[in-house]
DNA sequence: TATATTTATGCAAACGTTTTCATGATTTTT
DNA sequence: AAAAATCATGAAAACGTTTGCATAAATATA
């Protein structure tokens, strides 16, 4: 065969018109038992698939949701996609994927593809974006959700609320300022006064921002002082991590205890630790944040903080397509999502 | 504005006709300069995107590719769809994505997904699929690339070789015969004889099988016989896989060396060997396949072997668009990539 | 039994594009 | 200068659906 069996094909076989073939499959509770049967059978016996393109021409939905990802090595979003994706489908939708590489003009390209493919609703990483992307959506109607982190609308960055309000869109995540605050936190309760910090890099990423506030709100609380030198901005991968934290433990004096701005940074210093021959947590307290996989597995295991990814990514599907067929002028949602400390073995 | 900007907005706007603005944007060389100076102008102002599910419904592409992976966590594909979306965006195409753990009447399902979105091709992992999904592809002559492993047509499984030719798809990957074959053969190397084997589970796929009879081979080769205490099958995530490791090394008489079916097999080893008291290399060689993220900065750094994953992304991204572009009858082309040995510290 | 309601169906218009065909304008060739 | 070839364009049909409207059949109500 070359040519793939039409509505109108189904319809001649179950002896019927277009107009109830079409019924059967959006709206099947409004055809008759009998008239049915005869179609899904003629629909099984051709291997008659619907086109969705064609359908979404008249006004009914593509059935894509767009989503855009900072990365997907490092697994860091690859949980949150997997339960994402898998819930999606229980509502017959599927992703449309993208990812930019913590570039904010790279997620515009793929926002603007994701328009031309007509996807119903797009979720995006962070809130922490170029107002071309969020005008796109909105003059489309378009519904839009950022996930990963709550959105918290005290913040005192200007620009950031505007574009809070501007886009108007929803939240879904973990509030990161907590997140960092916990950390330093939990590093202070085991006794450490000698901390030192590897931030993530702050471009294209609020959540590191917002972390590292935390971190640094906790440790002002505690009157601790985080000296200059004791202070690194870290790229999200493993190489770059490792050359930094190598870089830190080289110093005359050393901290007690490093706080990584996610798990990847604390595998590096972990292991950056070994080679210098330092052992953890006895010689050096390690503490993670987002307990990536390995994390629990390693030697010795990471004491870090989860974020529930899977979670977040249930939640977002479900919210996603309550946006899309939701009156469109419902209120704003902005949900917080617990997080908690993994307290193994890398602290003490 | 409720509604997006259509090509007739623009047309009305820049005073031509919907036909002239169309070629502008798919053949933009057959449009006067000044029209289509016009034409930009007019859809700059307003915003205009194309809408490609109308475009579809007229014959044309949607510049969709749909893909499915065995899973998004633990990394192993990251690099692969990250490229490989990286290499379709140069042509114009997104990336419609869906896991389906390790299952392929969960392939099937989300290969139905895409064709009711009309894919302009499909890329599966691996060759083992259901032939329902085959024959969905087939049908609708949507062209079918199997990517990460090479099909070897001389292989002894007759199914394995029937699937092949009736779906009659293009593939590109490594031969996971010669992997499995050059792992043991780097332990041999080494003066091992007593070799342990944790392989990854078959079911779902055919890469693991393939590596395994490549272990085995060379194996039996150097006359070496592989105990079935010794003998492992572990699913793909680490808590499991570390069940298995330790449950091996809990044995009375322990192997020189443990030959991992992939690197997340292999990390497990490693730090279950490390809870053990055991050194590695010295009380135990680690030998994994992949050179996933990590393997590279573990201590010890992980000897392993490349799968130049972000290679077989690219090249399958602009071999898919050639399927798609090209004449259908084009003969098969099967591409073998190579792997490259990374010797490191977990073997001596 | 007559009337009102509900249920099931088909006809045909609409969705936003692409593309074939025809036509007139321009350029090239003879 | 005429004929031929090329270029640029618009009108209208087509793509495979969904859906508003109308109608017929079946059922419920009076």
């Amino acid at each position: 065969m070359k040519r793939a069996p039409t509505i109108h094909d189904v319809a001649i076989i179950a002896k019927t018109s277009t107009a109830t073939v079409s019924r059967f499959f959006s709206n099947p509770e409004r055809v008759n038992k009998q008239t049915a049967a005869r179609i899904k059978a003629a629909a099984d016996q051709i291997g008659y698939i619907r086109n969705r393109a064609a359908a979404a021409t008249r006004g009914r939905r593509t059935g894509i949701i767009g989503m855009v990802v900072p990365t997907l090595e490092s697994s860091i979003f690859a949980e949150l996609i997997e339960s994402l994706t898998g819930q999606l489908r229980t509502h017959n939708q599927t992703m449309l994927l993208a990812s930019n590489n913590y570039d904010k003009a790279t997620e515009l390209e793929a926002v603007k593809a994701f328009a031309e493919q007509g996807v119903d609703g797009v979720i995006l990483i962070g809130g922490d974006h170029d107002p071309q992307t969020i005008k796109v959506l909105s003059s489309r109607s378009i519904p839009l959700l950022c996930v990963w982190n709550h959105s918290r609308p005290s913040l005192e960055k200007e620009d950031k609320k505007q574009s809070l309000i501007a886009g108007s869109h929803d939240s879904i995540g973990i509030d990161n300022y907590d997140i960092g605050w916990a950390a330093a936190n939990h590093v202070i309760a085991h006794g450490h006064t000698d901390i030192a910090c590897i931030f993530g890099k702050f471009e294209g990423n609020d959540r590191a921002d917002d972390r590292a506030q935390g971190i640094l709100g906790r440790l002002s609380e505690a009157g601790l002082s985080l000296p200059a030198k004791w202070q690194f901005h870290s790229s999200y991968e493993l190489r770059n991590a490792s050359i930094i934290a190598t870089n830190l433990l080289g110093q005359d004096n050393r901290p007690s205890a490093i706080i990584c701005g996610n798990d990847i940074i604390a595998f590096a210093t972990i292991w950056a630790a070994q080679k210098c021959g330092l052992q953890v947590p006895d010689d050096l307290s390690v503490m993670g944040i987002g307990d990536f996989q390995g994390a629990a597995e390693m030697v010795p295991a990471l004491t870090t903080i989860r974020i529930p990814a899977r979670i977040i990514g249930r939640l977002s599907a479900d919210r996603i397509v309550e946006m899309i067929t939701q009156d469109q002028s419902a209120p704003l949602r902005h949900l917080k999502v617990d997080f908690e400390i993994k307290q193994r073995q890398s602290v003490a």
